[in-house]
DNA sequence: CGAGTTTGACCCGCGC
DNA sequence: GCGCGGGTCAAACTCG
């Protein structure tokens, strides 16, 4: 299987770096989400999850070094298309984020909605937690029954101070609180967001420590925003977290997709794997291991850098701004 | 005083 | 039909 990452042929593994130039990551595909800690519902024993969680550590201090040399890359990167952009008078704050989605139109309906996004994750429940993720995203979309409507479904990790009581997920948006519940299968209270920015934004949010680890806030996004970011740049930056520049990594194989988030700023990580709707199954939590040890190796990393390489050099809009910026910065002959 | 938050009540779907 | 649980409403409350 490890062969298959590397190698002199055409690797499986395709790499997709996204520099930060929409303020959400879109998906094509329901993405369902395995994060990198084990969760109950995913079976497997106690000796199994403390090895996992090993693994996850070191995993997690390998990508904080692969994410800092990332975040390096994508400054620079960022830094040339920006001005490439600027120059080409395009609207970056306006980008293709923002599918009109019609708002629910009851209360049952937004229910079936939820509830088809839900299972997409393929575990009913859907408070899985993220190790180690300061934002960590994952996204899906939802079909409603019938209608081949699609709800966009996302989800948010983010690591916070076991003390801090507050519910509170900063991504840009201006969020007004309507509700506080604690559910079921998780001692800490939900908090029941609406976008607050837009009357007629269709967009919900549900914030809910992880029932695992208290450190991990996990908020659930429902529909997209029909309106802009607010244009305040600290905000957008500091979505993610301080400071930092969206930026991903997706790698893809064959099959059900895996996607490795290397977003950067501490090195969060995320695993996660995207089923086609529900009719294919999440593989075992046993392939998802291999794959983050095999992401954790060294032949990974250098493959990652050429892929890398190959990404950008291979992009005539990438290649095209680093030209004209080189040329900007050059000394006029 | 207005905007935002809190919190108990209510609604609704689902399983038995 | 009934109880349970998640989601929402809205009055009360807080804060700047």
């Amino acid at each position: 299987m490890d062969t298959a990452w590397r190698g002199g042929g055409r690797s499986p593994v395709c790499l997709d770096l996204c520099v930060g130039l929409s303020p959400v990551r879109e998906t094509s595909a329901a993405r369902h989400e395995l994060l990198d800690r084990p969760t109950a519902g995913c079976g497997g024993g106690g000796d199994a999850r403390r090895l996992a969680d090993d693994e996850a550590k070191i995993l997690e201090a390998k990508v904080t070094q692969m994410s800092e040399e990332n975040r390096r890359l994508t400054e620079v990167i960022t830094r040339l298309y920006g001005s490439h952009v600027a120059r080409l008078g395009l609207d970056d704050a306006a980008s293709p984020q923002r599918r009109p989605v019609s708002p629910l139109s009851s209360r049952k309906r937004g229910r079936e909605s939820m509830e088809t996004a839900n299972s997409c994750d393929g575990n009913g429940n859907g408070q899985k937690s993220g190790a180690a993720a300061e934002a960590d995203h994952a996204e899906s979309f939802a079909m409603d029954d019938g209608t081949c409507r699609r709800i966009k479904v996302s989800r948010v990790c983010r690591r916070i101070d076991p003390s801090d009581a507050t519910l509170v997920v900063k991504d840009g948006y201006q969020w007004r609180k309507y509700g506080q519940k604690v559910t079921r299968d998780n001692p800490s209270p939900r908090a029941y967001f609406r976008c607050a920015f837009a009357p007629s934004c269709p967009v919900k949010k549900k914030v809910q420590r992880s029932a695992e680890d208290s450190s991990l806030l996990v908020a659930t996004y429902e529909g997209e925003h029909n309106h802009p970011l607010p244009s305040r740049p600290g905000e957008l930056a500091a979505v993610g977290s301080a400071g930092s520049l969206p930026c991903s990594i997706s790698i893809n194989s064959s099959g059900p997709t895996i996607t490795l988030d290397l977003t950067k700023n501490g090195g969060a990580v995320q695993v996660v794997e995207a089923a086609e709707g529900a009719a294919h199954p999440p593989p075992p939590p046993q392939d998802l291991k291999e794959v983050c040890l095999e992401v954790a190796s060294p032949e990974f990393r250098s493959a990652l850098v050429e892929q890398m390489a190959s990404a950008l050099t291979s992009d005539p809009k990438f290649t095209g701004a680093l030209a004209a910026a080189i040329l900007q910065k050059l000394p006029d002959f």
